[in-house]
RNA sequence: GGCGAGGUAGCCAAGUGGUAAGGCACGGCUCUGCAAAAGCUGCAUACGUCGGUUCGAAUCCGACCCUCGCCUCCA
């Protein structure tokens, strides 16, 4: 069965398939380069990623174009802020927001484009806008004109809504002097002007001096390297209004073609039941939860632990109860890697041509899968096949050739799920921990308990714990 | 006010008509000098409240109570 997903614009369930037979070519919106990325906005990126998989563990190619915004409103002003070139300043951000992927095992997207270097494209295609009469000049900048595309609001149900700008912050400052009408949605800029504050981060353009909007970039990069009608296009539910329906309005008024066939959105991140906020001091980002002792893994585990369409609440205890989850999966992966006699642990991506006819215990959490995207599902699956499995490795009577078999289907959930089941190395003790344990574990084995007692306890009260195994010992730090 | 999402065990969270997945935590067992580790095992007569439909509802309908998002930059 391949892929079903839920499409926001039809609001139905609908199969993913490339519209040229071999391909899946998809658009995510990515992050505005001005500071670091919270989990949040890393939940989007991460369902993306397993979109990606899914599809290749499905036996499609993909391309997968994710652009940075490196000019708006919040890059321009903090750079200057800084005192920092716009490009100095971005480049910092994206570097890091790379290095948060890293961690969070994201794939790379094959094309990544940045706003900046495709100005050029914008102002073509704002030109072609003008020329066919959806767009307008006014005071240096450039408006699209909703009026114009009739069709406008279709994404985000519009016309169901009491749309009104008459509230404050709600109007174009260029459209002071305007006679709009206050009761519809207000045309949005495709090119703003050159102003002061933006110092020198100007373009040449027909109309004079200034810089893109902000929806423009998304349809000129996208549109350029992924054609007129994407396979899909994706990113936060908080983008549906105004961004994807303005992108939407602004390609399909050039291409007359359907921009996407496809809408992928993901649903908000709770943070302890509440929205992330500044003001709430609760902006998590991977760094602060690294800094306590988390894994980039293990925060990936969390984002997958709710379905993609519901409002996730990112909690401490989750964060540690995957951990636990993982160090099992591990345990898991190494008895039955060793039962199937895998030499190559690193099989990449088992697709669904190699898994034809072959029988395995996980067919079920690949089914999840398929049902639009629902991973907890899958989790669970995968817990339930892992446990069956386990219990045939146990009692010796998995045979190499089943084994094999069910390694394929183990490994291609967590090639989809993009989990990583390299432990993190353990900390190293204080030489005079090592001194105590190894004064403990001569004394335990002349069985003098009360010296070996004692001494763990010792130990205990330095922030280290004991655990013996059969034939020697390891020291962990105390869990408090 | 309009549009949308959600309220399932101590925590996280699946399940859209057939009698409550899974993970963590917790209890028990095996093993062990003890503890740990590992494996096994137990753990919601119950799904926000009240009505209704149905042989049967967490799942459908109605009303109500909470929480959250969007409507303005936002993943």
């Amino acid at each position: 069965m391949p892929i079903q997903l839920f499409d926001t614009l039809s609001r139905t369930y609908k199969t993913l398939t490339p519209a040229d037979g071999e391909t899946f070519r998809f658009y995510c919106c990515g992050p505005t380069v001005y500071g670091a990325a919270h989990i949040g906005n890393f939940r989007t990126f991460v369902l993306q990623d397993i979109l990606r998989r899914s599809l290749e563990a499905e036996g499609w190619a993909t391309r997968h174009t994710r652009n940075i915004t490196d000019v708006d409103d919040k890059t321009i002003r903090e750079s200057q802020e800084e005192r920092k070139s716009l490009r100095e300043f971005t480049e910092f951000w994206r570097e890091r927001f790379h290095r948060d992927c890293a961690a969070l095992n994201l794939l790379p997207p094959h094309v990544e484009p940045s706003a900046v270097a495709h100005v050029d494209r914008q102002i073509e295609l704002i030109q072609k806008l003008i020329e066919n009469g959806h767009a307008y000049v006014e005071n240096g900048s450039v408006y699209f004109s909703i009026q114009s595309f009739p069709e406008y609001g279709r994404l985000s149900h519009l016309a169901e809504r009491e749309l009104t700008t008459d509230r404050e912050g709600a109007q174009h400052q260029a459209h002071d002097q305007d006679e709009y009408e206050r009761e519809t949605a207000a045309d949005f800029a495709l090119w703003k002007a050159r102003k002061p504050e933006d110092g020198p981060n100007y373009w040449e353009s027909p109309w004079g001096e200034g810089r893109p909007g902000w929806h423009i970039e998304c349809s000129a990069m996208s549109m350029q390297y992924l054609g007129a009608t994407l396979d899909l296009h994706s990113g936060g539910i908080d983008l549906i209004f105004p961004h994807h329906e303005n992108e939407i309005a602004q390609s399909e008024a050039v291409t007359g073609k359907a921009f996407a066939s496809h809408w992928f959105h993901v649903a908000h991140l709770l943070v302890e039941d509440n929205k992330m906020s500044k003001s709430l001091g609760n902006l998590l980002t991977l760094d602060e939860i690294m800094e306590k002792g988390h894994t980039g893994q293990e925060i990936r585990y969390v984002l997958l632990e709710g379905h993609y369409r519901h409002p996730l609440n990112f909690t401490w205890g989750a964060l540690k109860a995957a951990r636990k989850a993982l160090q099992r999966m591990a345990r898991f992966d190494e008895a039955l890697r060793r039962v199937a006699k895998v030499s190559d642990p690193d099989l990449g991506c088992p697709d669904s041509k190699r898994l034809h006819g072959v029988s395995h215990s996980f067919e079920k959490a690949w089914s999840a899968l398929e049902n639009d995207l629902n991973t907890p599902e899958a989790l669970g699956q995968i817990f339930v096949a892992l446990k069956r499995v386990q219990r045939e490795i146990d009692n010796g009577s998995l045979g190499s050739e089943r084994a094999n078999h069910e390694w394929l289907g183990w490994r291609r959930m967590i090639y989809a799920l993009g989990i990583r089941l390299e432990q993190p190395e353990a900390p190293k003790p204080p030489e005079e921990i090592v001194k105590l344990a190894d004064a403990r574990w001569e004394a335990k084995k002349k069985r003098d308990f009360a010296t070996a007692d004692q001494l763990r306890e010792t130990i205990r009260s330095r922030g280290w714990q004991v655990k013996d195994r059969p034939d020697h010992y390891e020291l962990a730090p105390s869990e408090e």
